[in-house]
DNA sequence: TTTTTTAAAAATCTCGATATTTTTTAAAAT
DNA sequence: ATTTTAAAAAATATCGAGATTTTTAAAAAA
């Protein structure tokens, strides 16, 4: 299989078993999202189209980092590498406009969202703002099941903390997973539309933050007791301590990226 | 040459008056900008791609009621109207997804995001936050440029609501031009990216539900004296005191369209 | 050498045809 | 009469070729 990023080396069209195999993928993930607790976005069902199948795939990439900070998107090269027609991923690239995470300029392209210093900062401030405040009315509003929520949640990321000590390059996109639904279930209570998509988007790019200082960074603070902490004051409906907690986590978990991308 | 809006696949039950008589205004606006019937392609606003161009259309004729809230966009239709291919059209369509003035569903095709006053109320919530908090920083690092900005915009918009008195139809589209104007003046100093680019999308969101709301109340309040209660504010650095015009400001705009939409 | 011009290459953008899915309509069955 | 089933129609989704623009490279001019 041909690399993602790559200057150059074009392999020949094998488009025998092409649409085949785009069935294959496409089913597969439609069983797979029918046992998948959470809807994708938007309320979406599954992935029922490639567009969506794509848009997916995308982000998975530019978030980890495997589709690079400011890195052209050349509609030929990665439609080949995802085998489906330039039309389709067009789609999928805009739609990715809506996620900040693709910047796209008129008879130029597409490219991989910059980050900076400067960007992480305001994603940081304005995160804490959303998080907060979604927060804050989650705790108001938020009934049995919301508590029932959190603590599955939390039970299931500190379970994935005790492997992810053990073998680390493994279970880092699970940690992610798990560490995305535990600070969504705080959330879930909350029934402004606008903070939970604006929250949503910065918690992408926060992710993608964070796992490119993962990548020179190893070093994982014990972010543990900080979770249980900010759980438990929320499930003892203590607003303004759990947002202040939120707060600090947030930042913290921003300091030792600051010192990474000064590098940069 | 055939409606942009059909009236296929509306529900029977929502025969409310006041619905009726939007349904009017809405056909004769839409006749209206039918008939023009101009050459489509021509002094479009230095749209440098199909797709923007097909971008910058669609996001008026949703803003201004052309297009519905809730309406269907069947591709075939519109693109036919807007003479551009399919994927250029569904492309534009996605980029519209960013701003959240349409949605998508798999296999089902893309609509007009509806309005609701549940929407409206956390539309003017979230954007009395961003106004403000770009506000006060606009204060905060405004040059002599900045405060230059914001008294043109004024002059403009205050010669507009002259003429908008005499002919009111015809400078509507004036007024919501010099409108926008005059508030991204005011913010123009603001640094943070984030906050601008929430700011925007939520200006858009408001000007449509006022836009709406002037379909059928035209009743025109004198915003002329708050536009200038806030400039003095801004321009003598008193960022509280602009803060809290601003909010009062959107808070009233609002405020007759509650009433309006509260019968649907 | 440096800049300008020109031609070739590569990439983006656009289109309409075709495949797939959903919706509508009609017929058949309970 | 109501529900099921099946065929037809309509709409969405997908593709790859071709048109347009940008980028690269080389040649010509300063």
């Amino acid at each position: 299989m041909d690399a993602l990023v790559t200057t150059a080396g074009k392999s020949p069209a094998e488009n025998l078993n092409a649409q085949a195999k785009r069935v294959e993928i496409l089913s597969a993930m439609k069983e797979q999202n029918l046992n998948d607790q959470e809807p994708p976005r938007n309320g979406l069902q599954g992935a029922k189209t490639l567009v969506e199948y794509a848009y997916r795939c995308l982000r998975k990439d530019i978030i980890d980092g495997t589709l690079p900070p400011n890195s052209k998107l050349r509609i030929e090269h990665i439609r080949k590498h995802y085998q489906i027609g330039s039309s389709t991923m067009r789609e999928a690239l805009s739609l990715l406009v809506a996620d900040a995470l693709v910047t796209v300029e008129g008879q130029r392209g597409f490219r991989v969202s910059p980050i900076s210093i400067e960007d992480l900062i305001d994603v940081t401030r304005m995160r804490k703002l959303m998080e907060s405040m979604a927060l804050r009315e989650s705790i108001e509003r938020g009934d049995d099941a919301w508590e029932a929520g959190i603590v599955a949640a939390f039970h299931r990321l500190s379970k994935v903390e005790e492997r992810l000590v053990l073998e680390p390059s493994i279970m880092v996109d699970a940690w992610e997973a798990c560490n995305a639904e535990f600070h969504k279930a705080l959330i879930a209570a909350c029934t402004s539309r606008w903070t939970l998509h604006f929250r949503e988007i910065l918690y992408y790019q926060s992710e993608r933050y964070r796992r490119f200082s993962l990548m020179t960074n190893g070093s994982r603070r014990n972010v543990h007791s900080e979770h249980e902490e900010i759980m438990k004051a929320a499930l003892a409906r203590k607003a303004d301590l759990a947002c202040d907690l939120i707060d600090d986590h947030l930042d913290r978990t921003i300091n030792g990226m600051k010192s990474i991308l000064a590098e940069v």
